[in-house]
Formats: structure tokens, sequence, C-alpha cells
DNA sequence: CTGGCGTTGCCGAACGATTGGTATAATTTC
DNA sequence: GAAATTATACCAATCGTTCGGCAACGCCAG
């Protein structure tokens, strides 16, 4: 009756630690959620909770990853490639509203397994736009700044959105990211 | 001889709390930071956790408020007073290692008793910055968008900073806080 | 077609551990 | 000695987790 195949938990989970974070779910809220008993859970994640947070930070990087590498395609102009991936994120993120997995899982006691995992992804996420940047002419150093800063500025305006209730601040982000990599206004400092 | 008071133990709390979130803290972490028993805890906070962490977004607000007050003092350039806000942003940040309280408790059940302090107290960041940067010439509007997105900028390097852990992140963002604010460079959306 | 049988998915109930919280008494401090 | 502070022990509730069993399915032998 109540059947629910692994995708569907894993985006009710999501949801959940996107809110309120890793700690901050149980299950037994994940088994409301889901309309599934606790037992049936863990008949689908032999490895509970943990199991649950890894497969979806794989997921992330799975949705992460085909992404950056069509940001490399070099069919397209790089600032409209951009703009496709910052519509994806827009839509990914759900329009700001909601939170980030990154940031829910960044908060967390020490032995948080996915941690390295999580870095290499975000890593993976600045060094796939400071390389389109570079060729786009940014001279190698302030593209990574500027990759970096870029990131920052989502995840932030993602956070401020959140906490204030304000979401034009994320979607302002999104459209501001292009100029972030390759406008020639940004200062470059001594 | 354990005598900690209550400043101290607020203290270890937001160290807590900043690390691990306010539900990834239980008590007992909060007794064996504190060398306190839970008893001793209880007779400082009859309120709980809850009440700790009230008076920790208390005590976050009480350190803004005249920073920001301090913003408004015409004395100065204003580039000025905004580096100095800034060194004093790293110094709160703890050079940016450390989570934000702010990013720390955005995270958690709804029932979240805080999040309207939060709310506030993050747009009174917002309109200092803000007022402080139309002072100095800004158009109005713009000024509201730059501060907001130089809150963004702060916040979002200090998760970057933790996740992929490279401090640098942070330094640069409140390094570039005052260019955001004042500078020309900027573009203006249609 | 039938009858069993293993597999799969689900659930109620319960596990031990830990949660936040509270008695009450012993201790310190002045 | 009175008040403030701490420790010991305990509480119900909830935590993540596990167990045993039940219903429904496809599959193959007879």
């Amino acid at each position: 009756m109540a059947t629910a195949s692994r995708q569907e938990i894993l985006q009710a989970v999501l949801e959940l630690f996107r809110e309120c974070g890793y700690e901050g779910t149980s299950m037994a809220m994940i088994s409301e959620r889901t309309k599934l008993g606790k037992a049936s859970l863990y008949h689908h994640f032999p490895g509970g909770k943990e199991q649950m947070r890894d497969e979806l930070v794989k997921l992330l990087a799975d949705w992460f990853r085909p992404r950056l590498e069509q940001l490399k395609d070099d069919a397209t102009p790089p600032r409209g490639r951009v703009k496709v991936f910052m519509s994806e994120l827009d839509s990914f993120f759900e329009g700001g509203q909601r939170g980030c997995l990154f940031a829910a899982l960044a908060v967390g006691t020490a032995e948080n397994g996915c941690r390295i995992e999580l870095k290499d992804l975000m890593n993976l996420w600045i060094s796939a736009l400071a390389e389109l940047a570079e060729k786009s002419g940014v001279p190698a150093n302030d593209a990574q700044t500027r990759a970096e800063d870029c990131v920052a500025q989502l995840e932030g305006a993602l956070l401020v959105s959140r906490i204030v209730g304000d979401k034009s601040i994320f979607k302002r982000a999104l459209r501001q990211a292009p100029d972030m990599l390759f406008g020639s206004s940004r200062q470059l400092e001594s």
C-alpha cells in the first residue's frame, strides 16, 4: 500500500536534510514523510541514516558532474554556458527558499564521514568555473579567486535568502555570476 | 573550583554550536566542555538548551549592534569605517575556520524559536551597510543590493572556507567588502 | 492450471543507548 | 549559618536500530 521507491525516499530525505539538517532530521520524521515504517527504511538502506546521507552526497555529485563537464564544452560561448548552468542551479535550489545540502552537511559533529566528498565536490565546482574563466581570457590566478568568490556568493546568497526570507537575493546572485567570472570590472588586489 | 561564570559557559556553548550546530550539540557535550555537571548547567540556565541558544542570539545582537552604530559615525571616512568593521568581523569569526552562528541556527527544525531574531539582526546588518553606502553617494536602490550581496559574500565565503579548508577565501571577502559597497565598478542590472 | 516456495517490500514492536531535564543532597562560598 | 553552586542519581521520552513475521509477487515443478 505505502510503496515508495528508493528514489522517492531519497528525495524526501533530501528535503528534510536541507530543511532541518542531518542531526535535526530523525528517522521518525523520515518515516512520517515517506509514509513508510522505520523498519521499511532499513530494508532499503541497511546502513541507516549514514547511508542515506552518503547516497545523497553521491547523488549531489552525480547532479553536478555532468553539468560541470558541460561547462567545458567549447561549442557555445562561455557566458551562455554559465547562464545555462545558473538557471539549472536555480531549479536545483528551487528558487532559493530551500537550503543547500552543502551547508546542511557542513554543520555537524566531527565524525562526519562525508566531509572529504563534499570538499572534493566543491573544489570540482570551483575549478570548473575557474577553468572556464581562464579560457575566456581571465588571468590564471585571478580566475581561481573569481571562481571561489562566485561560489561563495551563491552559497551565501542562498543562506541570506533563507534567513531574511527574500529569495531575490539568491536570484540576483545567479544573474550576477557571469559578471563575477568574466566581467572586466573586478578590482585586482595587490 | 570549577566555577565557570555564565559568560564562560556561553562561550563554550557558542563554540560547540558553531562547530556542531544546535541539534548536533548535546547537553552531555556541553557538560564535558565546561567541566560542569548537567545540574550545574540547568542551575545557570533553567531553560536548558533553548535558553542558551536564545541568550547566544542576544549576545550576537549585542556584539553587532554597537558596531553597526559605529558604522554610522560620520567622524571618519566611510571606507575606513568599513575596514575597521571588517577587521572586527575577522576576529569575531576567528579568521574563518570556525562557522557562523547565523548559519548554524538557520538549519534546524521548524519550531526554531529564534528565527525572527536572527532575521531581524541580519536585516539590521544589511541596512547598516546599505545606509553607509547610500551616504557615500551610491544610489539608494543599488545601495540595498550592494549591502545584501556584501553580507551574502561574507557568509558564503565563511561556508566555502570551512568546507574546502582554505580560510584565504574568507580573508579575501573581508578585503573586498569595501569595494563591493562603494566601488564604481559594479554593474547595475536593468 | 495448481500448489508450493523463495524473494521482495512492508510493518508493529521492541531493543539498548542517549536525549533533554529534574529531583535531592552534598558541597562550597561568604 | 544561609545562600549559592555542584554532584549523584534518576526520570520519561526519544534516538537510531533490529527483530520476527506478514502479505504479495514471480517462478518453476508437477
